[in-house]
RNA sequence: GGGCCAUUAGCUCAGGUGGUUAGAGCGCACGCCUGAUAAGCGUGAGGUCCGAGGUUCAAGUCCUCGAUGGCCCA
């Protein structure tokens, strides 16, 4: 027999103790690089970590997204998988930037060319890693294992050049392209803002309010040739029998945009009149028929008649003739009203200008229909000193000079002034002007329906996220602008002859630059900005000089990218990555549907055959790439479901939460409380209350079986096989290996919530408050072959409990784990190979005494009689046809009721009554005016009766010569005397016998010594001399039980004293009716 | 302003395709048990299923509108 003593775990151990002195250990043993390796031969099971940008401080809401990153990938290493996990660093992009402007104390473009891009971004360098210490140490203080030995980091030089050689790779393919992209832009200042500086400039200003009637183009014509129909009829209006002037009503705010006017927009499902003034038949209005109040006058019905109605689907197509000609078209469409869902009937005519140059609606319209572009302002905010009328001009003081242009052309409605919120450059105050601005952009429409097919070869978890938010995100999709007038980023890799725009070169790797610049590059060669824009070269057309752009690109194709350059590829590791791509999954938050998500299927599906295994096309059921299967997890609020944020002051620290819960109950909590996918609110109550409680639960059952264990068992050939162990047993090892399975099964379904709960509801239901309440003092010896059987049992739900839970909680099931079987948890197998099999029966046997039961108790609890005065037998009687009383376990369940026998009745009136009672709202519509005779017939049921009906027969009343079939749903059944669940019901034979009595009182004697053993602070193993003094009754039960009383209790010694006990230490005993005392002192 | 998600007991959550009296755990009250004891068991109270309309023989469930909270995008 082994010596090996289990340490306990004390419950009152704070949980933060105990995982840091794990991580230590886990550390010395360097278990996260050996669980990192992988088994030898293992399948690959690939996750991409998305990478977290270290200039914040990580909060509570991070703990979760790593909670679900870890543990799927911790399972999945359990299984037997090598999982790749390499921690990566998201270095580049304006979050960065801010953060150096404020530490710096300054802000803006202006300031940081003053200050000098090379300090700048030294600075930006630098910043990046204010945080990593703590985001590493928090990455590990919550057990998420990850890969941090080398890192990719996106501003490496070998991330870059990767990143070059997809850009590069794009281009080649015609992906990476030249466009416009409308920004907010301060034309004083020079430069665009983001939309959070956008967001702190609003202003209330009044602007120009100006109303167009436009001609339409008689007669009206679609763009296609055929005339503009309504109903079949020509809508051509022709009045007072001479062809009528017909202007459609425009409204905008911006006057000086209307040279730049290349169509109107009208909503397609607004109705618009068309509208003739009283007595004049020589012209007509065309409005949104919810907006002519506004435009024409309150009243306007009385003044105007309506002459014709359209929906804006059916203006479509219209051409009318623009205000302003000073701009000649040069390519595109023109003149004509089309249909969007934009226009909004709130304000304006329901009919909008469009400006392609100068409004974000406006360019995707002109996008999609190939509108024309208008853009006669410079980047100073003026119009061109050769413009007609507003010539050298600043635009916005332009505007009265065009409304007075307007008048003189006859195409002015109306000018008024509008009082609105507009935004303002937060620095200089100037009005900011929405402006296209030459961006580059990835072509993404042109692989869309591609991205649409990957998509749907994706695995979401929920599926909701990819078919609809991301879904429709990707339906309308519009080319991605990568470009950014900034300075800390990846440099685009474009360089452009000063000569000749149309003359382009795309660097895609570092050798590439260096020949291309003829000179090599230098050790400490550096792709950033500014020292990458000193790279140029002589054009190969012999005229101008190649130099690079001056943007740099979005973060977002940074992180995108990681697939491949977080292993330089392909300058490097090219089997690795064909290894390795694509992620069998990815886990990250619902914010980063348009941002991660989107960037790696964009890149991916754009880059296509240029990366392993990626080629189109791919089909539902194919695996897809870049990542198979996604887990989105929703935010953590707080505890009254408030979004966390520094200006509410309700954000959690999650290091005083660790400290406070430990890292187990908080993971658990996180995963097992909902669904991660929907939000949840952040309680420590709850943690405490939930997840907290169930890990005590836990370590106490470990520390129930590890004390007793440690009198001298340990596991070894003398235990029985498991066939032949008793029920109890051979019960909860069926349960384990169901949960097991289920537990598997749900974590590869990547339901973490369902797995997690079907283990903590097995801990806690079945073995906690069955299999070691029932076998309780089955642990109080080691030697016999049923303390064997039910040591070695425990051992193995335990040990098995310990490798279910480890994902989840990492921690303690490591910890137990480790005494259990002197191994990691993270080391072993999540499933075993042979687990003693399934049983079904036995469950349902099982599951029928648990019922009875709690049945059971009910009875005592009715009849007033406690559980520790035996009692004769239990009654029990099947409710459901099926219905059969399994006997096998009848022992269990007579010790757990402490009942002498069960035994089933024949008959329900050998236990109980049942009476029934006519539902008159079913029966009365049957029964009308002999309800009250029937009722009085079905009360007076015999109980046979009532259970025929109960158990679904009809019933014949008959009053005088009329005949009622009473079924099931036409009464009410009652059952009396008895406990019942529907299922079963139960009587308990009441009568206390002598001998029962004289039992219950030996059990009575038994439970005093040994609260009293306790209070008396006695180790659990310590022998004891017992003195009882009492009357006859007493004297006459410890005679009779005195052996099983000295067993119970661990008595050398039992004196029995006549009379009241002089003693010291003494105490009174309340024996139901009878006073005993008893004392005891400890055996040396 | 637009899109999406949520709202069920004090708290955290379940409630395929509409179908009997809407459930569980925790908490609470009362009782039991007493060498797993900072545990265990039972009983009970507790509900306007966010609101208002609608569809239906029948709505927590489907539809419309609205409220509140959240997310994303303008």
């Amino acid at each position: 027999m082994s010596e090996r003593r289990y340490q306990v775990l004390p419950p009152d151990r704070a949980a933060d103790a105990v995982e840091t002195e794990l991580l230590a250990r886990w550390r010395e043993e360097q278990l996260v690089a050996r669980s990192l390796a992988g088994r030898p031969g293992a399948p690959e099971f690939v996750f991409y970590d998305g990478p977290p940008t270290a200039n914040g401080r990580p909060g509570i809401h991070h703990v979760f997204a790593r909670t679900v990153k870890d543990l799927f990938s911790r399972h999945r290493a359990m299984l037997g998988y090598h999982v790749p996990r390499k921690a990566g660093w998201d270095t580049h992009g304006l979050p960065v930037e801010i953060e150096v402007e404020k530490a710096l104390g300054i802000s803006g473009k202006q300031d940081i060319e003053r200050i000098g891009v090379e300090e700048f971004n030294k600075r930006c360098r630098e910043s990046v890693w204010k945080y990593r210490e703590e985001w590493e140490r928090l990455v590990e203080r919550v057990g998420h294992w990850l890969d941090y030995e080398q890192p990719y980091v996106t501003y490496s030089n070998n991330y870059v050049e990767s990143e070059w050689w997809a850009l590069r790779t794009l281009h080649d393919k015609g992906l990476l392209v030249q466009g416009h992209k409308i920004l907010p832009y301060c034309p004083r200042c020079g430069t665009t803002l983001s939309s959070h500086e956008v967001a702190q400039g609003y202003e209330d200003v009044e602007d120009p309010s100006v109303y167009l009637a436009l001609d339409l183009v008689e007669p009206p014509q679609r763009v296609d040739g055929n005339p503009v129909t309504v109903n079949g009829l020509p809508a051509t209006t022709a009045l007072g029998g001479k062809p009528a002037r017909r202007r459609i009503v425009v409204w905008t705010t911006t006057p000086w945009t209307l040279p730049s006017n290349a169509a109107l927009a009208v909503h397609p499902d607004l109705t618009y009149v068309e509208v003739k003034k009283n007595g004049r038949d020589d012209w007509t209005l065309l409005l949104s028929e919810s907006r002519a109040g506004a435009v024409l006058g309150q009243e306007w019905e009385s003044r105007w008649e309506v002459v014709g109605r359209f929906t804006g689907r059916e203006l479509e197509g219209t051409r009318y003739r623009r205000p302003l000609d000073w701009l000649p078209f040069e390519d595109g469409e023109h003149e004509v009203i089309i249909a969007e869902d934009f226009v909004t009937a709130d304000d304006g005519s329901g009919v909008v200008h469009m400006s392609p140059a100068f409004g974000a609606d406006d360019y995707a319209a002109g996008q999609r229909r190939g509108l024309a572009f208008l853009q006669p302002v410079n980047a100073r905010g003026e119009f061109p000193a050769e413009m007609p009328v507003v010539g050298g001009k600043f635009v916005k003081d332009a505007d009265p000079f065009i409304i007075e242009e307007l008048k003189a052309r006859d195409v002015l409605w109306k000018a008024a002034t509008l009082t609105h919120s507009y935004p303002h450059c937060w620095r200089c105050r100037t009005p900011l002007l929405y402006y296209a601005r030459g961006s580059w952009f990835i072509k993404t429409t042109a692989f869309r329906d591609r991205m649409i097919a990957r998509n749907k070869a994706v695995r979401w978890n929920p599926p909701e996220v990819g078919e609809g938010r991301f879904g429709s995100w990707l339906e309308n999709n519009i080319d991605w602008a990568i470009s950014r007038d900034r300075y800390w980023g990846t440099p685009l890799p474009v360089w452009v002859n000063d000569a000749d725009p149309t003359e382009i070169d795309v660097i895609g790797s570092y050798a590439e630059l260096a020949e291309k610049s003829g000179r090599p590059l230098p050790a400490d060669f550096d792709p950033h900005k500014p020292y990458i824009d000193a790279y140029t070269w002589p054009a190969k057309s012999g005229t101008g000089t190649m130099r690079r752009v001056r943007e740099v690109i979005d973060a977002w194709f940074d992180s995108g990218s990681m697939p491949f350059a977080q292993w330089h590829y392909p300058f490097e590791n090219r089997e690795l990555v064909a290894a390795q791509y694509p992620a069998d999954y990815i886990a990250e938050g619902l914010d980063q549907t348009r941002g991660w998500f989107y960037s790696l299927l964009a890149i991916a599906t754009g880059l296509g055959d240029a990366l392993p295994n990626n080629a189109d096309p791919v089909k539902p059921g194919d695996a897809a790439a870049p990542y198979k299967a996604v887990v989105v997890n929703d935010l953590v609020r707080d505890a009254k479901g408030l979004k966390m944020s520094k200006s509410r002051g309700n954000a959690v620290d999650p290091w005083s939460v660790m400290e406070r819960h430990g890292a187990d109950a908080v993971r658990l909590f996180l995963v097992a409380s909902s669904q991660v996918w929907t939000p949840r609110n952040f309680d420590e109550s709850v943690i405490r209350e939930g997840a907290g409680r169930f890990l005590l639960t836990f370590k106490n059952v470990y520390k129930f079986w590890a004390e007793l264990a440690n009198f001298g068992w340990a596991p070894s050939a003398d235990d029985p096989r498991p066939d032949d162990r008793p029920a109890l047993d051979r019960w909860v090892l069926s349960r384990l290996a169901g949960v097991e399975a289920e537990a598997n099964r749900q974590l590869l379904n990547y339901d973490a919530t369902l797995a997690a709960r079907a283990v903590m509801t097995f801990v806690d239901e079945d073995v906690s408050k069955w299999y070691v309440r029932l076998g309780r003092d089955r642990f109080y010896d080691v030697t016999s072959p049923d303390n064997r059987a039910a040591f070695a049992t425990l051992h193995e739900v335990l040990t098995v409990s310990c490798r279910l839970l480890a994902p989840f909680a990492p921690f303690v099931t490591d910890w137990i784990h480790r005494e259990l079987t002197g191994t990691s948890v993270h080391l072993a197998d999540y499933v075993r190979p042979s687990p003693f099999p399934v049983d079904a029966a036995l469950d349902a046997a099982m599951s029928d005494v648990r019922a009875l039961a709690t049945l059971g108790r009910a009875q005592r609890e009715t009849v007033g009689i406690g559980v520790r005065q035996p009692l004769g037998e239990l009654v029990v009687f099947p409710l459901l046809r099926d219905l059969r009383f399994d006997d096998s376990l009848t022992g269990l369940l007579a010790g757990e009721l402490n009942i002498k026998s069960v035994r089933v009745a024949t008959d329900f009136a050998q236990i109980g009554t049942a009476e029934a009672k006519a539902d008159f709202k079913v029966l009365g519509k049957r029964a009308g005016k002999d309800m009250k005779l029937v009722a009085a017939a079905i009360e007076s049921w015999p109980a046979a009766s009532v259970l025929e009906v109960y158990f679904g027969a009809s019933v014949h009343v008959t009053v005088e010569d009329r005949t009622y079939a009473v079924g099931p749903e036409d009464v009410k059944v009652t059952l009396r005397g008895v406990a019942t669940d529907g299922r079963w019901a139960v009587a308990l034979d009441t009568i206390i016998t002598p001998a029962l009595r004289t039992e219950g009182m030996a059990r009575e004697i038994v439970s005093r010594v040994q609260r009293l053993r306790k209070e008396t602070g006695l180790a659990v193993s310590d022998r004891i001399r017992l003195l009882v003094a009492g009357p006859a009754e007493v004297h006459a039960a410890v005679e009779e039980y005195r052996s099983w009383i000295t067993g119970e209790v661990l008595a050398r010694d039992l004196v029995l004293s006549d009379g009241i006990s002089e003693n010291v230490g003494a105490v009174p005993v309340e024996l139901d009716g009878a006073t005993a005392f008893i004392a005891l002192t400890r055996e040396g």
